[in-house]
DNA sequence: GACGGATTGGACAATTGTGTCCAAAATATT
DNA sequence: AATATTTTGGACACAATTGTCCAATCCGTC
């Protein structure tokens, strides 16, 4: 028996075995895409990647474009079911604010945007936005315009509370991501995979700064 | 007479009319490559848009992987000059740190940042690397190489100066960049295109955070 | 106006990719 | 064990693309 590639979540042993092969093709075309973009992804690539013929992709997921927006639809889901989960565990009522931030930050890093889906997804959207525009708005909808809200929503929360002072909470919450993310960002973009163990600083760095802005002051 | 990729960027008025061509593909390419990727770029389409023979280009250029190459090391250097010419309008000795920081701030949204040189070189970069090795060193060494570093020292500047408190100059510098990029980001992510007027207001926002964080506590 | 290098457009072979068809084989269902 | 469903791999037509060749043409220079 083939194994898939998928480094990623479920049990699938209690599938239909069709859906072990159409989970099998989505995770290899999304590595394919990712890798190759649209274009430059061939149908025979992601079949050999997912150890299955090219003629079962057609059979299940049809033609190229259509396996494309499945593939961002599956995607775009985990993605936002990872954030949300970790959105859960907020400090909104934090004993030491900068302690818990601080690890809630960490566990934002982990698995929302270091997570493979979420990169992935980034990339596609910013590569091939142009040429499928709704799915381009399903991600808007889902990603960001979901997204940004609710950090926003919380820290507004925090700062009612009096842990913070936050005059425009929405561009607090695009400050504090970005603060999050730009180290991670900029591994990244020099080809770096940020070791596990660095993720724990990163976001004592965010916090740290971000408290340092938005602290009430004595 | 063949020209080697060797020689880019001089005064291009001396030269023979040849070279006009040749700046209309490098253009044109540039535009179809960040559009299409590298695998769906198709040499037609650049030609096409240069208003040129296909020929031409081949003539001019060799294959496409050249093409590609002295494409990223054009822009590569547009970016980086323009970048630096920024960074010589630096406040080192300000009066009034906010507004002149704030002011450089817009200036290096506008001019740099917001460039579409730069944005097509980051994206590319993250979709090609992996094919472009030595590009993607390159690419490294003028990019986030230098310009981290060369915003790491003027704020080092600052800070010795008394006009700011900061512990990790390098992590400081990474933090304003995220703070001044993260609503064009934002904006490029979610495909609208960032009003002119809108600009200040960001280089506002970020630097009174950054300010915020990083101004010496009485 | 004639020369020479650059440019053009069309034809070309080779390669690659898409999407379909089909019969044989593997696998699941009953 | 018999039957239904999926999967497979190979063959196929069709289109797109790359890179080359070449004769005709353009265009600036002498």
């Amino acid at each position: 028996m083939k194994n898939s590639s998928a480094e990623l979540s479920r049990d699938y042993d209690t599938w239909p075995p069709a859906q072990n092969k159409r989970q099998a093709i989505l995770n290899a075309a999304a590595d394919v895409f990712a890798q190759e973009g649209f274009g430059g992804a061939s149908i025979d690539a992601i079949a050999a990647r997912a150890g299955v013929s090219r003629q079962t992709i057609y059979n299940q997921l049809g033609d190229k474009d259509n396996l494309f927006k499945v593939v961002v639809a599956e995607i775009t889901d985990r993605s936002s079911a990872g954030f949300f989960r970790v959105l859960d565990t907020f400090p909104v009522a934090p004993q030491d604010i900068e302690t818990e931030l601080t690890q809630f930050s960490a566990q934002l890093l982990r698995k929302a945007i270091c997570d493979p889906n979420g990169r992935w997804l980034r990339k596609v959207v910013e590569t091939e936005g142009a040429r499928f525009p709704e799915l381009f708005e399903t991600w808007k909808e889902y990603g960001p315009g979901k997204k940004y809200p609710a950090i926003a929503a919380r820290l507004a929360q925090l700062a009612h509370s009096g842990y913070l002072q936050i005059d425009d909470p929405a561009l607090a919450a695009r400050q504090y991501m970005a603060l999050l993310a730009t180290d991670l960002r900029y591994d990244q973009q020099i080809g770096r995979q940020t070791p596990e163990s660095e993720i724990d600083q990163m976001a004592a760095n965010a916090t740290r700064t971000f408290l340092r802005a938005f602290a009430p002051r004595r």
